[in-house]
DNA sequence: ACTGTAACTTAGAAACATTGGT
DNA sequence: ACCAATGTTTCTAAGTTACAGT
């Protein structure tokens, strides 16, 4: 399924070798700036314990930030139906919103996330309504009962992309269907997957597509309406009597599960979920939200140590499935500045921690010597703990749960990880390592261990985490992750040029963003036309790279010796063809054509006469060495700019910045940093990121991780 | 220690919306 | 003005961790 894995993941990376094993200090280093106009400060209300203490008021009225919308969106209404809405939401955008600041007054104990909850329940998918649409078997069409030709509409929705080839899939898909075409539709003739043609149900949604698409702007405007006022509804909570948003209101339709990577369970039916199989936990004075008609909730609860709205239990991997508020809700908002803040912790306990697992690596106790050099892998290379996984689920692994294929050792001292971890995604990593890491490996790889066997044979997460406990409270392996994913963040921005153009700071603050996203190794799949705009840049370079190969011809033919001096004058590069050639001449040439067309035109208006390729080729004046050498160097330059470019460009489609922005990077730092170097903050957290950070962006520039 | 349950964060893909270059 | 590239939002799968029970 993740074909962007197998063919392109093995970009290489190194990490620095044993130096930085001896931990360096290079956390304390403030450098603040005092050359700063204080007039130039923004200000802000500095997140420090000491003023914390104003707890009158615990919300504050802000007005809502106007609908970021530009304005002509809004005028290009037509219809009356669209002005009518437009003036209603500008009132909505009006009204005052609470904004609960409860930044200002940090809770010790946060074992009880509510006092008092409201809310409407999930929202669940509409039934399913029958089209009618006949698949055929066997060449017939065949009647299907709704309940069967749902099932039959899931497959044909899949069909042209991978998973319709997916032999797991299909096996999985046609299992479930069989159990439900028996149920329901006994002595049906469907017996195998080869005589199933989906198509012309595929077809049907293919047309339906077209005619969604074709819809006018009005009747858009209908469903654009109507999705709203379900939000309005079920996209809202009332926590502790405040407004809050939820995330997740709908239950998921039914469909077929897509597994990531080699899911043995790829395929499978998920089955529609019915108010009797959702458990609402909700206040114990507010209403109970009124289910679906016909139908009762599960359960009703009123936990207030939990902080989801609705739950069920799904039956593809017998999972739970909760609604929750949304990543800017005060709920998410305190548990994400918690989460930074043990982070933050750990810098004060990590040089402790690193003299420790050193001393560790060389323990004659196997399972202590295991225990650091998995530490070792987590704090360098900020891999995830790794749980031992069931045999129902996709192989994958983390650090605790290496297999002994997943390194191989090259002497002297380098180790080549190589596994699919979460979602399946490959990492890939050349590192080397210290000796006593590259000798401990050896060991715990040594026979009669073989393929397939742990790597770690006694260790999991549990006693890893166990023993982090000891070093500091509530420490966890992924406390690791986000630690050295902000760490690095940190150092890897204060390259930013002070008095650079806003554009070039972005670049470093991109950068930098990405330095952490390769080291948590979050990628993305490649875009289909990814390898065109690639060549189209490569085309680009082979052309520079064939002008500057004519400039430097000229040059011999000036001065053949130079040929002595530069001996690569007169050397054509590679994957610089014949057919690239006459290509290159030909569009040359195209070119000349067109310009001369162009100047006849104009010398025709002015009554000059008219001029000829041969012309022009002997009006040429004769270059000078000096000259060409300029052109020569211009062109190398060029040729430098575009394969810098490549290499973002390829670098940056195989590199997702999202996530460690998302979720690990202390969004403290990013707000100081614009605070720091004057970059306005809707430059780097666009409006939902702002949203989620609000605790956040009130730091001054002097924030330290 | 071992297993299963529960609750939460983290993750990439896909759907959808906006922007910006020709 | 068009449409491809890019950015944002939604969706839900896949992790981590704590903890209870055996």
């Amino acid at each position: 399924m993740n074909s962007s894995q197998s063919t392109t993941g093995s970009k290489k990376r190194k990490i620095k070798a044993e130096s930085d094993t001896t931990v360096t200090n290079k956390n304390e280093s403030s450098d603040s700036e005092d050359d700063i106009a204080l007039s130039k400060r923004r200000k802000i209300t500095p997140l420090k314990k000491e003023d914390v203490k104003k707890p009158l008021k615990k919300t504050t009225k802000v007005k809502k930030e106007e609908d970021e919308k530009p304005a002509t969106k809004r005028k290009k209404a037509p219809t009356k139906v669209k002005e009518e809405k437009v003036s209603k939401r500008k009132k909505k955008v009006e009204e005052e919103v609470e904004v609960f600041r409860w930044w200002d007054n940090e809770k010790e104990d946060d074992s009880v996330k509510w006092t008092t909850l409201e809310h409407q329940g999930p929202y669940f998918p509409p039934e399913y309504v029958s089209h009618g649409i006949k698949m055929k078997y066997k060449g017939e069409p065949i009647d299907l009962v709704p309940e069967c030709e749902e099932i039959a509409n899931f497959f044909a929705q899949v069909i042209g992309t991978d998973w319709a080839e997916n032999p797991t899939f299909r096996k999985n898909f046609f299992k479930d269907f069989q159990k439900v075409l028996k149920k329901k539709m006994p002595g049906c003739p469907i017996k195998k997957f080869e005589d199933c043609d989906f198509t012309p149900i595929a077809e049907y949604f293919a047309e339906q597509k077209e005619k969604r698409k074709a819809m006018t702007k009005e009747e858009k405007e209908v469903i654009k309406k109507e999705k709203q006022e379900i939000e309005n509804k079920y996209g809202w909570a009332l926590l502790d009597g405040r407004k809050e948003k939820v995330g997740n209101f709908r239950i998921e339709p039914p469909g077929l599960f897509r597994g990531r990577g080699e899911h043995p369970k790829t395929g499978t039916l998920k089955r529609r979920v019915y108010p009797e199989n959702v458990t609402i936990n909700i206040g114990e004075n507010a209403t109970v939200p009124p289910p679906p008609e016909g139908h009762k909730w599960g359960k009703i609860i009123h936990d207030n140590t939990v902080t989801w709205l609705a739950m069920w239990k799904e039956n593809v991997n017998d999972s739970f499935k909760y609604v929750w508020l949304a990543a800017g809700s005060s709920l998410k908002g305190q548990s994400d500045f918690k989460k930074f803040e043990k982070a933050r912790e750990l810098k004060k306990h990590i040089d402790q921690i690193r003299a420790e697992y050193t001393l560790e690596l060389k323990d004659k106790l196997m399972a202590t010597r295991q225990r650091a050099t998995a530490l070792y892998f987590i704090d360098k290379l900020a891999l995830r703990a790794g749980n031992e996984k069931g045999d129902d689920l996709a192989d994958t692994v983390g650090c605790c749960s290496l297999r002994y294929e997943h390194v191989t050792l090259e002497p002297p001292n380098r180790v080549i990880f190589d596994f699919l971890g979460k979602d399946s995604i490959r990492y890939y990593n050349e590192v080397e390592v210290s000796k006593q890491v590259y000798k401990n490996i050896e060991i715990f790889k040594r026979p009669p261990k073989k393929e397939g066997d742990m790597l770690f044979d006694r260790l999991n997460t549990t006693i890893l985490n166990k023993h982090l406990q000891k070093s500091m409270k509530g420490l966890t392996a992924k406390v690791f992750r986000t630690f050295n994913a902000s760490y690095t963040f940190q150092e890897e921005l204060k390259k930013t040029v002070k008095n650079s153009t806003i554009n070039e700071k972005l670049l470093a603050y991109n950068r930098a963003n990405r330095q952490v996203a390769i080291l948590c190794n979050h990628q993305r799949s490649v875009s289909k036309n990814h390898s065109d705009q690639l060549k189209r840049i490569q085309d680009k370079i082979l052309t520079s790279k064939y002008q500057r190969y004519l400039v430097s011809k000229e040059m011999l033919e000036i001065d053949p010796t130079l040929k002595k001096k530069k001996p690569e004058y007169g050397r054509l590069s590679r994957g610089i063809t014949k057919e690239f050639i006459k290509n290159y001449e030909e569009k040359e040439l195209e070119k000349k054509k067109a310009k001369l067309e162009k100047d006849n035109e104009k010398r025709k208006a002015e009554g000059k006469e008219l001029l000829t390729l041969k012309d022009l080729e002997e009006k040429k004046r004769q270059p000078t060495l000096e000259r060409l050498e300029k052109q020569y160097d211009t062109l190398s330059k060029r040729i430098k700019a575009q394969q810098l470019l490549l290499i973002d460009k390829d670098e940056n489609k195989t590199t997702a910045l999202g996530t460690s922005k998302i979720n690990y990077i202390d969004p403290r730092i990013s707000a100081a940093w614009c605070y720091k170097y004057n970059v306005p903050i809707e430059k780097i957290f666009n409006k939902s990121l702002r949203n989620k950070f609000k605790w956040a962006v009130e730091v001054d520039e002097n924030f330290v991780f």
